[in-house]
DNA sequence: TGTTTGTTCGCATGATTTGCAGATTAGGTC
DNA sequence: GACCTAATCTGCAAATCATGCGAACAAACA
């Protein structure tokens, strides 16, 4: 059992305390929102929800708080076509599928050797290279499953 | 001698006029300095540029232009880690190379992808793929040529 | 030269994100 | 539990990038 990926809000806690950084109702409650969350939110959208459940927490927190996590290297940030910032919380080495119809990004993992072999620009040295899919996902494509289609094209 | 890359200011005249669109100092000027401009420049960036040569131009005129070329089919937009957006004359297929030290965006060809081989995101129909490589370019990267290397990291 | 209609320009506005400072609180100490 | 203090939260201002809008302007044409 590996686990390249975790971030548990227990886990994360353990990290902010052994920094000797305070545990916040705040921070909890965003921990608990990012834990296995695959929807790669905006701040925004991540406010609203923590909205819900933590009426009157600031905007302000809820970015300082990614930021905060973005640079201890627990969350990753990712942004497409100039649209907001995305937040990443699985931080293995992966890409991007964005569905033109319904706006939901998913993961896509590419085996590393085939990255390799195509990371190969002259003259350049690439420390890292990102693959963005444009499309029309499966729920989006399938003719039948029109009844619970997504709608919210959620792109900028 | 094929040119699926021209747009030269004199073809674009073309196409506006018979579009019966007019042709006005500032499109002329702004259809220039996109002329095989390989700089993927912002549309601020070509404000600067025109306002040099035409003291007055307005930046909602540079953004109008640029936005009505790019609906033409004209010119092509890229960003690249939430920045701002970049015009690219270039409209072939093509990816891109974007220097982590001086901050200059190179073309990369697809011939040198195989990005077919790698479009295989399961339950997803890709209508385009884009790949962007960080690094360091060769001019950066060469220890010699340290005395022109230009320094002027234009990311966000 | 005059008319028409698209264009340009300046400014307001929207969206996203960060800076700042005062109010608040987590967490340790007594 | 009361107290202290530094860290945190919050509200608001401000920066950046981009677009909406309307009045002034000018290209195209008769
Ligand atoms: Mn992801
Ligand atoms: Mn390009
Ligand atoms: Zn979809
Ligand atoms: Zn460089």
């Amino acid at each position: 059992m590996h686990n390249e990926n975790v971030r548990s809000p227990e886990q994360l806690v353990e990290r902010f305390r052994s920094e000797g950084l305070k545990i916040t109702p705040q921070r909890q409650l965003l921990f608990s929102l990012l834990h296995e969350n695959a929807e790669h939110p905006t701040a925004d959208a991540l406010f609203t929800s923590a909205s819900a459940l933590m009426p009157g927490i600031s905007l302000r927190t809820v970015y300082q708080t990614l930021t905060d996590l973005t640079e201890m290297g627990e969350l990753g940030q990712v942004t497409f076509d100039g649209g907001a910032v995305r937040f990443d919380p699985n931080l293995t080495d992966h890409h991007h599928a964005v569905c033109n119809e319904c706006g939901t990004i998913a993961d896509v993992s590419i085996d590393h050797l085939d990255v390799v072999s195509i990371s190969q620009p002259n003259d350049f040295s690439p420390s890292s290279t990102s693959v963005v899919f444009h499309g029309v996902c499966a729920k989006c494509a399938s003719p039948s499953s029109n009844l619970d289609k997504p709608t919210n094209n959620q792109n900028k």
